[in-house]
DNA sequence: AGCACGCCGACT
DNA sequence: GTCGGCGTGCTC
């Protein structure tokens, strides 16, 4: 429902505006009001400085602090009615909670084309008919252009014009539309487009459900009771216990009330597999949002889902701010995912807005994972989330455990130890599929000196840069300098440089170089940088044929490999000892997904995971008996620690070309703090201003200033002091500051 | 964020 | 003599 109406005729409207400007701005209505009155929500353009920008309007009132005759009015009203209500909430909630700008909130969750002012309209497609001058065209006219007169020869055949569709099949182009258009022999109309009819009830599948598991049966079970009220849980299954059999069902519940269901996946979950799995489940649209779609498609979209018409969404993290006309359930599957957390401009957590969400539309909500995050499981094992556990997998094998391998004193070929090496073989010549698992793209970690120790740096960041071979070079991962290889040592003039460390290309060489009759491919962000390369990839791959696979992160999650017995995790030590408080959580998510690709079908995987730590209690805890007792144990550590998710965390980042100024501003923005905590006896601890991890990125220096907290609303109400000072400190216009609630990364 | 204004270096 | 660098300030 729409926020309260206002009385009809304001003075005074409070509009959000796409800036970073942490208030709203007064403008006077315009003469001609909308149809349904003044009202939260409506879209209106308005000059403002000296351009003109689309805003939307957030409050109606019969004063300004401003003289009424200093407001300008209105330029015009974009909107018959607001934009939905549910949607508005969100942005809103969203802005609050994050401490983020509303306007900027509402531009970035709007369709590109709302936001650049265009009607919200409904479907529409073009129809092109003959104009009376094109009817009367002497043939010669469009001599030269015989495609142009085979189209309009066509379209005289077609008194009633065709729709672009019918042209486009023709195997004419749009191009070849808009010549003759732009002669004036054909016209161009628009028309709506009738909604798609709904399904009838007791026609919702196209195919039958899967026969479920007697658990997966008692977990669709449990989540049937919770369909009218907010409910949410936690569906905590391992790799291949069937937790998409139970979404799809739990949809089919849904929407057979009438409901519409939103499917939260990771960005590299939502694959044309997992799609093609739903759609072919339901005899219904399953309306996907992914990045390749047009600006035009992603209005159809949301115009879809907001009306209704679309039973079905599914997405990525930005999905979280579709508007729904009545919303059912909403599912985040791998809710431990990062990618699910925006990593700047406006840094929300699509897993933390999807809670949100259900609690206020009073539905249930069900996060899944077989490697849940520590605040989920928290959550679910403190009572505040219903936990649901699947731990029987489909095939007829237990989930492959780790086995740890020492790397200390062995020596290594790509990154690979002799007995590692074997045991590839000998999985090969059992015909089966192997996967490596290494976390850095490139031919090495780096280029290092062996005269001098001298080692290749980036220039504008505190980072190594990698070696590449093909093409030959050096990369910045982390900025995107590049440089050629340098024929000799830049410190010492010593030719004897070598590449130190291995990534996925030397990895990749060395196993052809020693299994030559297998074939290799590599899968990592460069070599399947091209659309659909990795799918076309894959799709060999599942054919069977024995070959090897190199790859980082992106062949652990989602992907199924059924052929893969064998898994080698090069280095399990990257992640192990870092900074980040939780960069132990991540790797063992990371390790625990690496292993779920082994095995999944007739045969039993092995896991080979390689490290210098072999003796690390959490590894070795990890490794005999499995995630859920590492995450227990580590969940310990963070209430000692107190950590999240037992204390509440909030960062200030602030970067600028010039070190001096972000000292200066860290430290004068953290003393500030420590004074108004101090006064107001305030519960919430300030730390630093601290160097990021990588204090040097791209050039520019960055800080952090940190607050923890036990409750979360003193911790907002500090984060929300400390954004008022900052706007009102000139010397932070000359710093790019942001803030970070609940920050996913130290980093 | 944009977009102006404003005051100092290398070029048609 | 101008074009243009980005520092500073403002947007109802």
């Amino acid at each position: 429902m729409p926020d309260i109406p206002c009385p009809p005729a304001p003075r005074v409207l409070g509009i959000a505006m796409p800036s970073p400007l942490r208030r709203l701005f007064d403008y006077r209505p315009c003469q001609t009001a909308p149809a349904a009155g003044w009202q939260p929500g409506l879209r209106v353009r308005v000059s403002f400085g000296r351009r003109q920008v689309v805003g939307v309007v957030l409050e109606c009132r019969e004063h300004s602090t401003l003289p009424l005759a200093d407001l300008k009015p209105i330029e015009a009203c974009l909107d018959d009615a607001p934009l939905p209500a549910d949607w508005l909430w969100l942005c809103r909630f969203t802005a609050r909670y994050y401490q983020h700008p509303l306007g900027g909130t509402l531009h970035q969750a709007l369709p590109t084309l709302l936001r650049q002012g265009r009607p919200l309209q409904g479907r529409t497609r073009e129809r092109w008919r003959v104009t009376s001058q094109g009817l009367d065209a002497a043939p010669e006219r469009l001599a030269r252009a015989p495609r142009q007169a085979a189209l309009l020869g066509m379209l005289r055949q077609h008194p009633h014009g065709l729709v672009s569709q019918a042209v486009l099949a023709q195997s004419f182009t749009r191009d070849q539309l808009r010549a003759l258009a732009d002669k004036g022999l054909v016209e161009r109309s628009e028309e709506p487009l009738a909604a798609p009819p709904l399904t009838e009830p007791g026609r919702l599948l196209a195919e039958p459900a899967l026969p479920l598991n007697h658990e997966q049966a008692a977990t669709l079970a449990a989540l049937h009771e919770g369909l009218e009220a907010f409910h949410p849980c936690l569906l905590h299954g391992v790799t291949g216990s069937g937790k998409t059999e139970v979404y799809l069902q739990l949809i089919e519940a849904v929407v057979a009330r009438g409901r519409q269901a939103l499917v939260l996946v990771p960005e590299i979950g939502l694959t044309p597999q997992t799609l093609a799995r739903f759609r072919r489940r339901f005899r219904m649209p399953v309306v996907a949002l992914h990045s390749g779609l047009t600006d035009h498609e992603r209005l159809d979209a949301w115009t879809a889902a907001a009306s209704g018409r679309a039973p079905i969404v599914i997405g990525t993290r930005s999905a979280v701010f579709t508007p729904l006309a009545c919303p059912g359930v909403i599912i985040v599957d791998e809710e431990h995912d990062g990618s699910f957390k925006q990593q700047e401009g406006l840094r929300y957590h699509a897993r933390d807005l999807a809670v949100a969400r259900a609690h206020h539309h009073h539905i249930p909500l069900v996060l899944g994972s077989a490697t849940p995050s520590l605040e989920s499981l928290q959550r679910a094992l403190a009572g505040d989330y219903r936990h649901l556990r699947l731990t029987q997998r489909a095939s007829r094998h237990p989930p492959a455990r780790l086995e740890l391998i020492d790397l200390r004193g062995r020596r290594r070929q790509g990154g690979l130890i002799p007995p590692v090496l074997e045991a590839i073989g000998e999985t090969l010549a059992a015909g089966h599929q192997v996967l490596v698992f290494i976390n850095r793209r490139g031919f090495a970690p780096t280029l290092a000196c062996h005269a001098c120790g001298w080692l290749a740096e980036c220039d504008h960041c505190d980072a190594r840069m990698t070696l590449h071979r093909q093409p030959p070079l050096l990369a910045c991962h982390h900025c995107d300098r590049r440089r050629p290889l340098p024929d000799a040592c830049p410190e010492c003039g010593s030719a004897d440089l070598r590449p130190l460390g291995s990534g996925t290309e030397r990895t990749e060489e060395t196993l052809a170089e020693r299994f030559p009759e297998t074939p290799v491919y590599r899968i990592d962000r460069d070599s399947t940088r091209r659309r659909d390369a990795l799918e076309q990839l894959l799709g060999e791959v599942r054919r069977g044929a024995p070959c090897l696979l190199v790859g980082t992160q992106m062949l652990a999650k989602g992907h199924h490999l059924p052929h893969v017995t064998l898994v080698v995790v090069v280095n399990a030590d990257a992640g192990l000892y870092a900074s980040d408080f939780r960069a132990l959580e991540h790797s063992a998510q990371l390790l625990e997904q690496v292993a779920g690709r082994a095995g999944r079908a007739a045969h039993r995987g092995r896991v080979l995971v390689q490290t210098m730590h072999a003796d690390d209690p959490n590894l070795r805890l990890l490794a005999h008996q499995g995630y859920d007792a590492l995450a227990e144990q580590l969940l310990e550590e963070r209430r000692a620690a107190a950590l999240p998710p037992f204390r509440f965390l909030a960062l200030l980042r602030l970067e600028s070309p010039r070190d001096e100024a972000v000292q200066a501003l860290a430290g004068a923005a953290a003393r500030a703090l420590r004074d108004h905590l101090g006064e107001h006896r305030l519960d919430v601890d300030c730390l630093g201003p601290v160097p990021a991890p990588m204090e040097r990125r791209q050039n520019r220096y960055h800080l952090q200033v940190m607050l923890t907290a036990e409750k979360r609303s003193r911790l907002h109400a500090a984060v929300a002091w400390l954004a008022t000072w900052l706007e009102a400190e000139p010397a932070a216009r000359r710093v790019r500051w942001s803030l970070d609630i609940d920050p996913q990364t130290l980093a």
